[in-house]
DNA sequence: CGTCGGTCGTAC
DNA sequence: GACGTACGACCGACGT
């Protein structure tokens, strides 16, 4: 796979309105205006960054007229004259690139986009790839194979199959499509009442706007006369649009070499433009790489492996190295239907190798067999011994399963790298790793397999196309992990958690994610149709009670007919002010109107209906009988797992109704089902976390903890309590959990907020010990910017000293909540790995299908019930030791709703 | 015909 | 506005 050099080309005068425009205000002390410079230096910046050229230049429209003046008077004539403000920054600029060590080109006469077309075509002559950095869409028509156009602004790229898609022509048709739609700023006429949408129409219709001229006569309505009336101006019109490619130049591409900064000036200049991160980097001196030439390693050295000798090489490479990355390449983002299309490895960053396997492309070369292939790398991937790297592992460890391979090596996944050192990071995916950690964007799999309905499998993906992105997917892995594992190191607490918990916990989710669960569609089915019916009723009568018909699943709908109409008061707004109908607020309607009644029951009804009796049958593989969700290791902030496609963590519990649904997730013959879970784990790790002395004796004594609280609150012996009492308690304990204020509790529990007060008052009063620990943990969160959990696990929260009162208190409740909730997520997480070893190792028939964040759920043969009990509980009880034991209920039946 | 924000509801 | 963490359905506005 050899590269071509690659020359950059900017479209400064494009950038320099833009970053005009956005950044109108910012000057420097003595009253220079600043921001177009700002806005155009930056995006240089990251031009440098991102794509490292040997070859730039810096292009600007020069003062006075142009050709195109010449040809048409009113050209631009729209056009104000520069701004004062804009004009005066602009020798600056200039100045300020050259210091950057970029050409910069200014020529007389000649407008920016004709140098830069101009530039273009000579360095495709010279078998260079030109990128094109403009914020301008005319520029499109100069796109082809070797040319494509990036907005560094919004980091859009357009190549010729990306015009296409956005314009819906060919870039070689642009400019007759400029042509008919024309152009207010630069004064193009275009014909009247044609945009976008008739111009490719007709451009579809007759090929070309010669077509569409020749066959003006054709056109009827309005738009047919408009046309034909600017049959005459049309020619021009497409002169003016088109860029010229043959304007004489002083210099060709060669020329434009990019130089060592000029650092000295440079810091002069940007000190005197007050630029001062910039400075700052300066002057440490670890700001932006100097641009190097790109065979140094701007984009890596990626190999195409297409014969048994050039694979056998890399192969003996992967055996030597002391750790590779692997990615796999496979035919769908299903981990149950995808097989694998390529493999692709990296051994040290900047080289790499795609194995192209199954392919649908005839043009590119031979492709060795995959079953072949994997039999070679089995060993290597096998074994426990030979470390492996990759991103989101439990993926290829699934897909390779798919192939009889199961991977052991798995040592860092750079996905929990990520997680691990910052949860809170939105996204952990490669591409915006790739971004965050190394300046550089990525090809996404997007750019290659296309999105929505234009998505292709990547089998479809031709092999010259899928080569650089596969292999730039292991390159950047493995630069990836380079910078994450010193960074993961330096804390001990992290790396431990990283290397005792998450990568464990691979193996695991991947054997329950394939597993699945045995799911009854019959009875799902006829659920369905229960509901269906008893929904039509519930509608026929809420008809007669509005007096028309209208959509009850629509809030918009329910609250016109319900406020406007019936003029029910409005107790509660949405965030966004419109009158809320959620749940309690129908609730408490419900007591002296009838129609909020009929409409909360409906909702219950679809809600079940159509989340779960009519989706999830149809989640069902075919191939295994049984439903396979996805467990995510890296979105929850706080730690915990999360699951979708289907989600499987909240299948209804709390109704009669609901629980009918956990009916259908039944064990396979002969088996059962059984659910452990930790009793009140939250609360207990608040009463570890807080070494509150009540708290601890109150579990050291096995009560029912919202009954001694109830007693402690409401001063009454335990058995006193009343059920009343209880559900305050409760409420008041779970509020605790979540950092709630009286407020909340008030709202939560229907009673005056002075009474919640004094509920909250009392519990910090007979548990002094938890109030300590609230305080200690805000306050060590605002010293730290992060709190952890029991294990080590880290969240951060910025905005803990956050100047917006709502946002610093909403950091405050995270505060409290994430190391609760957190520790209990490591909790659960070591006793899946602890369960999942003992599985591996006993004769008995247990296997672990599901996680609920407190409750483990397994299929046990039913003869081996009591022993599997036993054990599982010895797992879970056994992986942590807190101040408070840890207590696992278990319960067993033929399907998940009986073994509560 | 897709995308996306708003709203709602399910779980722990 | 006021209770933490998720996923996802539906609606309806919006853009193609």
């Amino acid at each position: 796979m050899t590269k071509r050099p690659r020359l950059i080309l900017v479209d400064g005068s494009s950038y320099l309105y833009r970053a005009f425009h956005a950044l109108p205000s910012l000057s420097n002390s003595r009253g220079q205006h600043t921001g177009a410079i700002y806005g155009v230096a930056n995006m240089l910046r990251r031009l440098i960054k991102d794509y490292q050229p040997a070859l730039m230049a810096v292009v600007f429209d020069a003062k006075g007229k142009t050709f195109r003046d010449d040809l048409y008077a009113e050209y631009k004539a729209n056009r104000p004259p520069m701004p004062d403000e804009l004009r005066s920054q602009v020798a600056l600029l200039h100045q300020l690139v050259e210091a950057m060590g970029l050409p910069v080109l200014v020529i007389d006469g000649v407008e920016a986009d004709d140098v830069i077309g101009t530039l273009a075509r000579q360095a495709a002559e010279q078998g260079m790839d030109t990128v094109i950095s403009t914020g301008d869409k005319d520029m499109a028509q100069l796109v082809n194979e070797h040319v494509t156009l990036v907005n560094t602004m919004d980091g859009t790229t357009l190549d010729v199959a990306g015009v296409e898609e956005k314009f819906g022509i060919p870039p070689s048709l642009i400019v007759d499509y400029l042509a008919l739609v024309g152009d207010t700023s630069d004064n193009i006429p275009g014909v009247p009442k044609v945009g976008p949408k008739t111009a490719v129409k007709w451009l579809k219709q007759y090929g070309s706007l010669d077509g569409i001229i020749q066959h003006a006569d054709e056109i009827k309505g309005k738009v047919g006369e408009n046309l034909r009336a600017s049959l005459d101006q049309l020619p021009l019109s497409r002169q003016l649009a088109t860029i010229k490619c043959d304007v004489p130049l002083p210099q060709g591409p060669q020329a434009l070499r990019v130089r060592e900064p000029d650092r000295e000036r440079l810091i002069k200049l940007v000190g005197e433009l007050e630029f001062k991160s910039w400075l700052s980097e300066l002057l440490s001196g670890d700001g932006e790489e100097t641009p190097q030439d790109e065979a140094d390693h701007a984009d890596g050295d990626y190999h195409l492996l297409q014969d048994r000798q050039a694979f056998t090489v890399w192969l003996q490479r992967l055996r030597d190295a002391p750790l590779f990355a692997f990615d796999t390449e496979t035919t769908s983002l299903d981990y149950m239907q995808a097989r694998v299309v390529g493999v692709s490895f990296a051994v040290e960053a900047g080289e790499a190798a795609y194995v192209p396997l199954t392919h649908d492309d005839p043009t590119g070369g031979e492709q060795l067999d995959r079953d072949w292939v994997l039999e070679q790398l089995r060993p290597l991937l096998e074994d426990a011994d030979t470390p492996l790297l990759g991103q989101n592992l439990k993926y290829d460890r699934n897909v390779l399963l798919n192939h009889g391979i199961a991977l052991r090596g798995m040592a860092f996944d750079t996905m929990l790298e990520s997680y691990v050192l910052d949860s809170t990071a939105s996204r952990h995916d490669m591409d915006s790793l790739a971004l965050k950690y190394l300046n550089r964007k990525t090809t996404s799999y997007q750019d290659v397999a296309g999105k929505g309905a234009k998505q292709i499998g990547f089998e479809q993906v031709p092999i010259a196309t899928a080569g650089p992105y596969a292999a730039e997917d292991a390159d950047i892995t493995l630069r990836l992990h380079q910078v994450l594992w010193p960074k993961l190191e330096a804390e001990p607490k992290l790396a431990a958690l990283f290397r005792d918990i998450e990568m464990p916990l691979i193996p695991v989710l991947s054997d329950m994610e394939r597993t699945g669960v045995l799911v009854d569609a019959e009875m799902l089915a006829r659920q369905s149709e229960e509901l269906a019916a008893r929904m039509a009723e519930i509608e026929k009568e809420a008809f007669e009670v509005a007096g028309e018909p209208f959509n009850l699943g629509s809030p918009k709908q329910i609250q016109a007919i319900l406020f406007d109409k019936l003029g029910l008061p409005v107790l509660k707004k949405t965030p966004k002010g419109a009158p809320s109908t959620a749940e309690e607020v129908l609730a408490e309607l419900a007591l002296d109107y009838p129609l909020p009644r009929l409409i909360l029951d409906y909702r219950s009804l679809s809600k079940l209906k159509s989340t779960y009796t009519d989706k999830l049958p149809r989640r069902i593989d075919p191939d295994t009988g049984r439903v396979h969700t996805s467990y995510h290791q890296a979105v929850a902030s706080t730690g915990r797992l999360s699951s979708s496609d289907p989600n499987l963590q909240n299948i209804p519990v709390r109704t009669t109704e609901g629980r009918r649904i956990r009916q259908a997730f039944i064990a396979p013959p002969r088996h059962k089902i059984l659910a452990a879970d930790y009793s009140q784990i939250e609360l207990r790790i608040m009463a570890h976390l807080s070494g509150d002395e009540g708290l601890l004796r109150a579990f050291a004594q096995g009560e029912d903890i919202h009954r001694a609280t109830a007693a402690e609150v409401f001063g009454v012996p335990l058995e006193a309590v009343d059920a009343e009492q209880r559900r305050s308690a409760k409420a008041i304990n779970f509020g605790l959990i979540y950092g709630m204020s009286a407020f909340g509790l008030a709202r939560q529990l229907g009673i005056p907020r002075q009474a919640a007060q004094e509920y909250v008052d009392l519990y910090f009063q007979r548990y002094p010990g938890v109030k300590a620990f609230m305080d200690r943990t805000r306050e060590s969160a605002r010293e730290k910017g992060y709190v952890e959990t029991v294990f080590g696990r880290r969240l951060y929260l910025p905005e803990i000293n956050h100047r917006n009162g709502q946002r610093r208190q909403y950091a405050e409740r995270t505060a409290i909540n994430a190391p609760m909730q957190g520790t209990a997520a490591d909790i659960i997480k070591k006793a899946m790995i602890e369960t999942h070893r003992w599985i591996g190792e006993t004769a008995l028939d247990v296997t672990l299908i599901m996680q609920v964040h407190d409750e483990l759920v397994f299929e046990v043969h039913e003869d081996q019930v009591e022993a599997a009990r036993t054990e599982i509980e010895r797992c879970m009880t056994d992986v942590a030791a807190l101040k408070v034991p840890l207590v696992v209920d278990t319960g067993v039946g033929d399907n998940w709703d009986e073994a509560h």
